[in-house]
DNA sequence: TCTGGGGTCCTAGGACCC
DNA sequence: TCTGGGGTCCTAGGACCC
């Protein structure tokens, strides 16, 4: 038995137990810069038509009296570990599958109805905030009872749903085939189109479509793994520890970029703040990627795998300056990306004499430096008047 | 309307190896 | 002259999720 847990409007909610004045109004988070989109709404928010990632534009001529905020993004991670210690409080066997989502194993007991339902109250205790949970023999289904337990949004307003909702055995399918298939999860806008041209609007429909055709349309994986679905087969289990297997930063720019020494002093920005990451995890990785979006949203990636795993801005974005040299901006770079794949564990590091001279040392540094005096307290150093050294052609310090 | 940022997984082709 | 089969790794792109 699995249950899915899932919090209303979450970034939102936050931001209205913060400041109370906010409650029964509109609150948009997100789509402040001009190119933004909306991270999350209350449910006031969404009666005019506004939804999470709906350019902001659209968002402000929906909703012109809402008020927008910019992310907290700390404050959500720390409501987010509270949430998970109620949530560990039931089960070790916790799968976060994003900030304020989760599957929890609820084999071990005997009435998961009850549990749900305890769970709900708990966290509206200790962080004031609603949950909606899903309760079914399966992940999927969890996560689609979850979502029939919200509240149902209408112009004329906003009513409560139900909270808990628990698929009994026996009637999954029942719950299953009156469901949009656009409702199933790995069913996103490009493989809903194709599925209307089968006809198939309902996952009733899909159930009845044969797996052969469903794999000549979507695939081998996709086909059948949507067909199992629409019969509500689906034994993956709750898995509480999955290994990370990339990081990544990655940037909108408010204006264009459009000169490679632009480009390269962004990658050099991305790049330190992918290092840093990987460095507080213990990681490190051999696969350097740059992805570009030009401005007609025209998006590329390149990538290039060296021999020793790296962890430190310079590393990285010495891959990464190489990997745009190949790159032409000048149409217009909307977005910059920088990521590691390609991860192990990092040899565990030492400042030692001899790593004083090297960039993993003078990495390790400037991460003890950061946690003495703040994260601004060390910057990536300027491309512009970088010093060239002897067998060091491309890098030094500025 | 003019499209974020963080991820995961899948596909497909090519290089290379035995 | 006419080229197998199996496997791994790398690269690029795309779909999808929250």
């Amino acid at each position: 038995v699995i249950a899915h847990v899932d919090v209303n409007a979450f970034y939102a909610s936050v931001e209205v137990l913060d400041d109370p004045s906010l409650a029964g109004k509109p609150v948009i988070v997100g789509g402040l810069g001009a190119r933004g989109v909306v991270a999350a709404c209350t449910y006031e928010a969404r009666r005019f038509g506004v939804h999470s990632a709906m350019p902001a534009a659209r968002a402000r001529r929906l909703c012109p009296h809402a008020v927008f905020l910019a992310g907290r993004y700390d404050r959500y991670a720390e409501m987010s570990a509270l949430l998970h210690e109620v949530f560990r409080g039931y089960t070790a066997a916790v799968e976060g599958i994003a900030l304020d989502e989760a599957f929890l194993d609820l084999g071990c007991f005997a009435d998961p109805a009850s549990v749900a339902w305890s769970i709900r109250r708990d966290v509206k205790g200790a962080l004031g905030l609603d949950v909606c949970v899903g309760v079914a023999a399966s992940k999927f289904l969890a996560k689609l009872a979850s979502e029939a337990a919200k509240p149902v949004v209408s112009p004329g307003g906003v009513a409560p749903g139900q909270g808990v909702v628990v698929v009994e055995p026996g009637s999954e399918l029942a719950f299953l085939h009156p469901l949009p298939v656009r409702a199933l999860w790995g069913v996103g806008p490009a493989t809903h189109r194709r599925l209307e041209r089968f006809g198939v609007v309902t996952v009733g429909d899909l159930a009845a479509v044969p797996v052969d055709s469903l794999v000549s349309a979507l695939g081998t994986s996709l086909g059948r793994h949507l067909h199992e679905l629409s019969w509500a087969r689906d034994a993956r289990q709750v898995e509480s520890s999955r290994a990370v297997k990339s990081v990544s930063h990655e940037e909108t720019y408010a204006v264009d970029l459009h000169r490679h020494d632009d480009l390269c002093n962004e990658a050099l920005r991305l790049a330190d703040a992918v290092g840093a990451r990987l460095r507080k995890a213990g990681l490190a990785g051999r696969t350097v990627t740059v992805k570009v979006r030009f401005h007609d949203f025209a998006t590329i990636t390149r990538s290039q795998t060296v021999a020793e795993a790296v962890d430190t801005g310079v590393a990285i974005a010495r891959t990464a300056t190489s990997l745009l040299a190949g790159i032409d901006p000048s149409p217009g770079v909307r977005l910059l990306g920088v990521g590691v794949s390609n991860l192990s564990e990092a040899a565990l590091r030492q400042l030692t004499l001899e790593e004083t001279g090297s960039w993993s040392g003078a990495s390790a540094a400037v991460d003890r430096i950061r946690e003495r005096f703040g994260a601004g307290a060390v910057g990536p150093a300027s491309l512009v008047g970088r010093v060239k050294r002897p067998g060091d052609a491309q890098w030094g310090p500025d």
